[in-house]
DNA sequence: TTGAAAGCGCTAACAG
DNA sequence: CTGTTAGCGCTTTCAA
């Protein structure tokens, strides 16, 4: 074990209060017992143990990230955006994966790492308004991605209904009338999928347009393998779509790959349209129309919330904040990027 | 703060010693006691307190794992892996970004989160064995990706030099005698890329072709951008290559994105090879050939060695056991996997 | 400006 | 089988 206080203090003939003052960086030190205590410390290469510090201070600065799985791109840089964040308030990040399950996303709502994080962002996939209600642990809580309606917690998600919108508005604009979906969820929670479908459904309806549940097939999961799958149940129907709006870009991208390797051409054929923005879909042939949600901007915000909700006190004081704060639902921006996998114009 | 052994101790009507025992999963308690305490442990929803128990034990039953980039596809996939490794012995992981900048890198070895972590999994991109020997901090470390030989510590990584051998042996079994490489390092310490430089110069050698440093041209980075541009020159070369093999798979999509926007077909005007197998080669058109580096095996192995050289007992135990225990370099397994960007069957 | 000492919540000797 | 008690290393009144 390295050096503790004491020691660093015997060292310097000092005690161990003022060791405390000079690492805390306190006003009240003479220079020239500083100057001693600096000497002590730099000789004994002394570090602070953080689990005394913590339990004396009653916080960490470490929050956890609970989402689904961080090798779907989406999530990979949406965590690189809240490390960051976090980094700037010298917070330290430790990561959940829940891979979406139900039982593991309701153990993260009530806390299995409690006392060792002080505070949670957390990007459900199942669990609903009754769980969260449910939710004893009390340590300050900020949700992503799910618009939970008049949930008991502050959440910051974009408008998912109205991008979605916005997204087969764009196709038909284009001139499709026959427009499939990928990513349609049977599990009721599923509330992100939801959002999409309805917002797909409302441009159609304005539009016009007729709904044909056999263009909107439900996928187990939000993976390439997935959008490949059913994109060939799609194409296989006696009347196959114009164009497929994908729920995420994965779903697209694996669309896009049989939809080429059936030796059709996007978009002439068969355009495809994606959401979330990943790196991929900047770089596949085509490149991937998609809706792009200001992931800085969500990071930057859930940490700003997790800080206030924090509050910079330890746990007695924020608790009492805490509680009587209102709850806060923050709509992060996005936009509509338009590329050649709808509007085509390289050779493919 | 939540209730304390104290507080159920007083509510069972027990001492505190018993409820640790109870909490603790202690053999020898009386049913009759056991059923008191739990009942007020459940009564008083009563959850340790993680900074005391690590005080007192010595560990914190926390890992860090530090990579360049959470963002990009690789480490995402690694960090799965390894989270889901570490997971299984109880360990929970807290993720370090280094940008793969110098001085990040350095402090990882120092140990900023020192007392915080019982250890550390550290893939390095610029740091050198000087570093690693200079390191005070003598958290268990296990170094991952990089081959820094003779070093001091634990580490484990495929053979780099060997792989990009093999690849390269396989473009030219294709019949290509004017072969690229993109990923080239300016960084004398930039210790990957090197070794596939040198693996890709072996296999030229040895099939008697000559060496073009034109057609080897050093990014900046391992992103697609990079790899994107790269190609661009190497195109516009009087000669350019029938064939380039890409440090990575970001390269490779990158190399793949320009060559296709020329209206070039791959692999049949230019094949194009990657390293990683990542997710995205395995989707993209057309699909990459790569080099798979087994991440699993590469995860699981570096929790194994970490938890070794952890030990059972806290730090104390471990400084003495950890000096003395050897060195371990664990070479990882690899598979060439040959898909349609060199031999091409789809219609791209 | 500095020191002494209490105590955060927990575990583990040691007694009983 | 259960209780007492001494710290782990740190921060923080309270005194001096």
């Amino acid at each position: 074990m390295g050096a503790s206080l004491k020691d660093v203090a015997a060292r310097a003939g000092v005690s161990v209060k003022t060791v405390s003052n000079v690492v805390n960086g306190y006003t009240y030190v003479a220079p020239h017992t500083r100057e001693k205590v600096e000497k002590a410390l730099a000789e004994l290469d002394y570090r602070p143990n953080l689990s005394a510090r913590n339990l004396r201070r009653g916080r960490t600065g470490v929050i956890a990230l609970a989402l689904p799985e961080l090798d779907a791109p989406y999530f990979a840089e949406l965590s690189r955006f809240v490390i960051d964040a976090a980094a700037e308030r010298g917070w330290t990040v430790l990561i959940d994966q829940t891979d979406g399950l139900a039982d593991r996303e309701r153990q993260v709502l009530q806390g299995i790492r409690e006392q060792l994080i002080d505070g949670l962002i957390f990007s459900p996939l199942t669990v609903g308004r009754e769980e969260l209600a449910a939710r004893t642990d009390n340590t300050p809580l900020v949700l992503l991605g799910e618009r939970i309606l008049d949930g008991p917690t502050h959440h910051v998600a974009i408008d998912n209904q109205r991008a979605a919108r916005e997204m087969t508005e764009h196709l038909i604009s284009l001139g499709h009338t026959r427009i499939g979906a990928i990513g349609a969820q049977d599990n009721p929670s599923a509330n992100t999928a939801h959002l999409r479908l309805a917002g797909y459904r409302q441009a159609l309806e304005a539009a016009g347009l007729p709904y044909d549940d056999r263009l909107t097939p439900s996928t187990r999961s939000y993976h390439r393998a997935d959008g490949a799958e059913v994109m060939r149940r799609l194409l296989a129907l006696d009347e196959p779509p114009q164009a497929v709006f994908c729920f995420n870009d994965l779903l697209a991208l694996g669309a896009l790959r049989t939809a080429l390797s059936a030796g059709l051409r996007v978009p002439q054929d068969v355009a495809v349209a994606g959401f979330d923005d990943i790196e991929d879909g900047r770089y596949s042939t085509p490149t991937l129309t998609t809706i792009s949600p200001d992931k800085g901007q969500i990071a930057r915000t859930a940490v700003e919330l997790l800080d206030a909700r924090i509050g910079g006190t330890g746990r007695a004081a924020r608790r009492a904040e805490g509680d009587a704060a209102e709850v806060r639902e923050v709509e992060a921006d996005y936009r509509l990027i338009v590329r050649e996998s709808t509007v085509g114009t390289a050779g493919a």
